[in-house]
RNA sequence: GCGGAAGUGGCUCAGUUGGUAGAGCAUCACCUUGCCAAGGUGAGGGUCGCGGGUUCGAGUCCCGUCUUCCGCUCCA
């Protein structure tokens, strides 16, 4: 069972580094958490999974690192000027808040739509989600720009760009890793909602007239991609296409893939028809031509996107929470970190039976060194052998060798795997090959 | 931002009618220990979120502020 509360998963992140609050000393920040030793390798991790999945493995997806801050014109042409500040209003008696946008008529002029009262709402007052800064030494409006949302954008700027340099033709693809910035309301839930996030987004341009057939096969992949590549419980994750008035403001279709949270359903990771919305934006903001030449109808065309879009942060949060297990063994509660050994932020921690036994103290640091060549490695002798492998077990090591006395004369020492607990004793030669052959099994 | 609750060592908490801070766990050292959080001894670590006020004296009362949690809202 995955934890059931959120409360498990912090105060596991903050006793083994692998996030804490930004700012900790100083009181913190709301919406800013820092990434520890163990969180980094994690998120490092996932970011990898995620850029093999899609790009590395495919022939159609390309990559790209677009810089944070863009002209300020991009944001006007995308609609996120306008999009991301959505003018509020509240109700003064029954305390409730609404998109201005949303009431039918003037707000002093109208009843509040849940209590009724009339006179009780306040003016629209503008709630801008973007990040704004000054780019130059002086700060005057000519010089404003944006921290940016998402980090869609960059790949509709590059389009030409890409297309033209890496020679591709449709269907093709723009993947990017990269952080966003959003002034949220109200952050929250640890690292679900946070203002400064990573997201993993990839646009793939196709034909208009395989909308359809694109926006199926990229549903269907990245919900693979959580429960092959990610390891996350199928029974833990739905899909849910979003209403018509939900939809953002470029989007003709969205399909949310959402996670069974502490907290219930929420979103993991969003695919969106964005249609021809943001290179036509972008075509007439620039003036300039955002179209590709389609060979089999002799013409040029503006391509339809179908964005797969997730944020990372949710991701880890997503591994932490899926992945953790309280388990009774004889007695004693045991914590277990049911983390996919190509997630794992160790995958293998050796450890001497007895630490008071200088021989066995230097195999093990030796045999760390060899493993260390091949994969994560750590070496651990501060506590008993039972201590040391319920430590590995909460961080989510998949394997633990350990050497023992009988090592200094049989060459052999013992590989304990995290999930069953299970033994195996192999030739101190072969747990090198050994354990990257186990490693590397576990993952797509 | 609005409404509600809360902020004491890394974690979970105790601190009586205000008198200048404790426990368990964790961490570190040494001893012990021969495969799943054993035991012993010792050590480090907190100006009690921050700033003001009342008082001879505040973790304990008052005000402000910041942060966190729940709800509204927003999104990956």
């Amino acid at each position: 069972m995955p934890a059931s509360n959120m409360e498990l998963i912090v105060s596991l992140a903050k006793r083994r580094g692998f996030v804490f609050p930004g700012s900790e000393i100083y009181g913190g920040m709301g919406g800013f958490w820092d990434y520890g030793p163990l969180g980094v390798e994690l998120k490092n991790n996932v970011k990898a999974a995620w850029w093999r999945q899609m790009v590395q493995l495919r022939d159609d997806v390309v990559g790209l690192d677009a810089a944070i801050i863009m002209n300020p014109r991009v944001w006007e042409a995308s609609g996120h000027v306008a999009g991301f500040s959505d003018p509020m209003v509240d109700c003064r008696n029954c305390k409730l808040r609404f998109r201005a946008d949303d009431l039918k008529g003037l707000p002093s002029e109208i009843a509040c739509p849940n209590c009724g009262n009339r006179g009780t709402l306040t003016e629209p007052r503008q709630f801008n989600l973007m990040f704004s800064t000054h780019v130059g030494p002086v700060e005057e409006t000519a010089s404003v720009a944006y921290l940016r949302p998402e980090t869609a954008q960059g790949m509709f700027v590059n389009f030409a760009n890409v297309a033209t340099t890496a020679r591709k033709k449709l269907p093709f693809g723009i993947a990017q890793i990269g952080r966003a910035f959003r002034n949220e309301i109200t952050p929250g839930n640890f690292i679900f909602r946070d203002r400064e996030f990573e997201l993993m987004e990839m646009e793939f341009f196709v034909h208009p007239s395989s909308e359809g057939e694109w926006f199926a096969y990229w549903v269907a992949e990245r919900q693979r991609w959580w429960t092959d590549v990610m390891g996350i419980g199928a029974d833990r994750l739905r899909l849910r296409p979003h209403e018509k008035d939900e939809l953002s403001h470029y989007s003709h279709q969205t399909t949310d893939i959402e996670y069974a949270f502490p907290m219930g359903w929420s979103e993991l990771e969003g695919i969106a028809d964005r249609t021809d919305y943001d290179l036509k934006a972008h075509a007439a903001g620039s003036g300039k031509g955002l179209t590709i030449f389609d060979e089999a109808s002799g013409e040029h065309i503006t391509p339809y996107v179908i964005e797969p879009a997730m944020g990372v942060d949710r991701a880890v949060l997503t591994a932490l929470i899926d992945g953790y297990e309280e388990q009774q063994v004889e007695g004693e509660k045991r914590v277990v970190l049911h983390l996919r050994p190509s997630l794992a932020p160790v995958k293998v921690a050796v450890m001497p039976l007895l630490r008071n036994r200088p021989e066995l103290v230097e195999l093990g640091q030796r045999l760390t060194a060899d493993l260390k060549r091949r994969v994560a490695a750590t070496y651990d002798d501060t506590a008993s052998i039972g201590k040391l492998y319920r430590r590995q077990d909460e961080i989510g090591t998949p394997y633990c060798v350990t050497v023992d006395v009988d090592t200094l004369t049989d060459g052999a020492a013992t590989i304990r795997e995290r999930d069953s607990m299970t033994q195996e004793r192999v030739a101190l030669a072969a747990i090198p090959d050994r354990i990257t052959e186990l490693v590397s099994g576990g993952a797509a």
